[in-house]
DNA sequence: CTCTCGATGCGCT
DNA sequence: GCGCATCGAGAGA
């Protein structure tokens, strides 16, 4: 596979390394970078969640499994799994090696290659191409083939340094869907820009 | 092996 | 607002 980029921008590793709440709001604004046969496909990151580790009832790394090793690895691969039989759902791995947690990829805003993503999601608003995390698979063609990929070095999946997000444009909620204990329910670590 | 149900999206009401 | 599609991971037996 050549290589058709020369060295692109990718954020690098130290970026993950932090605990998952501040990856997940460090994300915000950042691009979204996807490359598939020839086809770049790119957008901001317009909203994240935050997963944990054992203290975490709503995170698949609460317990440890051959599924959610990935999460205990090193920060900045790529943690892609099935869900509902039909979706895909794309995680960064966040913290150091050893240290559980991953942020969700939840939503973004298409810049590039938007007739590849009407294509992809036929029939659907523009509005609606990525704004949620198995729509933001669909659009940029990511599937069970990308887990594991190592975002600071792949040639078809990472994330670039973009624009970012001022704190005044963040809103910052309890994660949707989780139904775990108190603690996971009420912990506030779902990130989303505000237009 | 079997059973449950989910970090969801969509279409219909 | 509600029900359904659809299947693999994980747990219990």
């Amino acid at each position: 596979m050549p290589q058709d980029n020369c060295d692109p921008p990718r954020l690098p590793r130290a970026f993950y390394d932090r605990d998952p709440a501040t990856l997940a709001r460090a994300l915000l604004g950042q691009r979204l970078v996807r490359i598939a046969d020839g086809q770049r496909v790119s957008g901001l990151i317009s909203e994240t969640e935050a997963y944990g580790g054992p203290d975490d009832q709503a995170s698949h790394a609460f317990r440890r499994t051959p599924r959610s090793a990935i999460m205990y690895g090193p920060p900045g691969y790529a943690y892609v799994y099935f869900i509902y039989g039909m979706y895909f759902c794309l995680n960064a791995v966040a913290a150091a090696d050893g240290q559980p947690g991953a942020v969700l990829i939840r939503g973004v805003v298409p810049q590039e290659g938007i007739t590849i993503m009407r294509s992809r999601r036929p029939g659907v608003a523009d509005a609606h191409l990525a704004d949620g995390p198995g729509k933001v698979c669909q659009a940029f063609g990511i599937t069970r083939n990308l887990n594991a990929a190592d975002l600071t070095a792949s040639s078809e999946l990472w994330i670039e340094a973009g624009p970012g997000v001022p704190a005044s444009r963040v809103v910052i909620t309890p994660r949707i869907g989780v139904r775990g204990d108190a603690a996971a329910r009420n912990r506030l670590w779902r990130f989303l820009t505000r237009p």
